[in-house]
DNA sequence: CGAGGTTTTGAGCGAATTCAATTCCGGTGG
DNA sequence: CCACCGGAATTGAATTCGCTCAAAACCTCG
């Protein structure tokens, strides 16, 4: 765990420091802490004690909630640069677990450290306030998804929306997720979600290789999303 | 349109302004504009230009995002003292359209009044923080109830939240979602709601009367709810 | 090459939807 | 006060989508 070099951070202008006072950054940084985990760690748990937030340097972590039943729910998938974990903030607990589904490299923030930084610079909190807004809009997205969309439409959706977060130019996308994960944040089963992209996959909507996928034909998917009604 | 009187607001404690200093409040209040609307009243629409933000002093709201399909997905439920349609801080349009199932009191907060109060308290975006991140811990609960439960479990689901939404206290709580409304929050469609709580009523497990009602066996309720495994 | 997990495929089942009446209820006008 | 209207709620029957259970095909990596 070495401390950060914000200043210089490769994915700063993403990030949430991007937005922030350079002094600021400077003066603070060494509180900020660096570090790697492989894939299938576990940051952190739903209910846990909240002591440090995150930011995602490389990889990607899923935010999941667990129910009694056995069965979870992914509310959210973390790609290069988001920020996550600040329920402490306010003296709460995580509200969900964070697991990393590949090698991850972070930035752990401790509560101290958000704390100045809210008092000693007022536009850390609109960078806060503006990620949780984001947040709050891809949720609803996903609540969208799964109240009001059947099976093949919400996978659909997903890739598109995958797509979408990587950016349009992205050929090849990784896809760590496997199908039965997949399902935990589609609200869908393991069989569904593979039937759905396997016939896909022989249609020639998008073809897959080695835990990466590229869209053949968007224009298809595009259709079953938006156009569903008909 | 009346400017308001926040300072002496009935609900002042709980709303947004319960936490900001009580001289900046006197100051900017003039700004702000209290109204009544009746029930049915679309306060703003999906992808509009969101240029002010709104505290409910009095009734009930639902945030809803529209599909193509002609399907409706509720995301969230407002009641007094919720904060919402903020987006317009950032720039945004309008995430999700905001309808008055109740006839309503509201604050309407201009963009404007929002940045002053930014810049003149840093606690206010503090309390901004706050509420979002209730929003989000509110729609992550949501994207639990579609993805990871079935029907009976969804409204057992949603009658205890709402119960705790309106303090345990409460006996008859309002119920001013018609069984279709409450089929565009949960995901299922009226006749599913309706065969659940026609079969909850004869047994027993709450009872109805006038827009109103009361849970007689809560305990059911949660045993559905956490125990849904075995 | 073999082992273990993941993906795919098949067949049957069940939960929720769809389609179609019927009943209930609040409000209106006679 | 009561009959009647229209929308909402309820109930029933048939259908379908996604789930469950089970087995086979596929990788991936020791």
């Amino acid at each position: 765990m070495e401390p950060s070099d914000c200043e210089n951070c490769a994915i700063r202008s993403v990030a949430l420091f991007g937005e922030i006072d350079p002094e600021t950054v400077a003066r603070l940084q060494d509180q900020a802490q660096e570090f790697r985990e492989p894939a299938g760690t576990v940051l952190y748990e739903e209910g846990g004690n909240a002591d440090a937030a995150f930011t995602l340097r490389e990889g990607i972590i899923k935010l999941v909630r667990n129910q009694p039943g056995g069965r979870e729910q992914i509310v959210r998938l973390l790609v290069t640069g988001d920020f996550f974990g600040a329920e402490g903030l306010f003296g709460d607990g995580h509200h969900h677990s964070a697991v990393a589904l590949t090698p991850v490299f972070l930035c752990r923030l401790p509560n101290p450290l958000l704390e100045q930084l809210r008092t000693a610079d007022p536009t850390f909190t609109n960078a806060l306030l503006n990620r949780w807004r984001r947040a709050l809009n891809e949720v609803e997205t996903l609540a969208l998804d799964l109240g009001a969309r059947k099976a093949e439409e919400r996978v659909a959706s997903f890739l598109l929306h995958w797509q979408t977060k990587h950016g349009p130019q992205a050929e090849w996308l990784p896809l760590p997720l496997s199908r039965s994960e997949l399902g935990d944040l589609l609200g869908l089963r393991v069989e569904t979600v593979s039937r759905v992209m396997a016939r896909w996959k022989r249609e020639g909507v998008f073809e897959e290789r080695g835990g990466h996928l590229r869209l053949l034909d968007a224009d298809e998917l595009h259709q079953l999303v938006d156009h569903s009604g008909a």
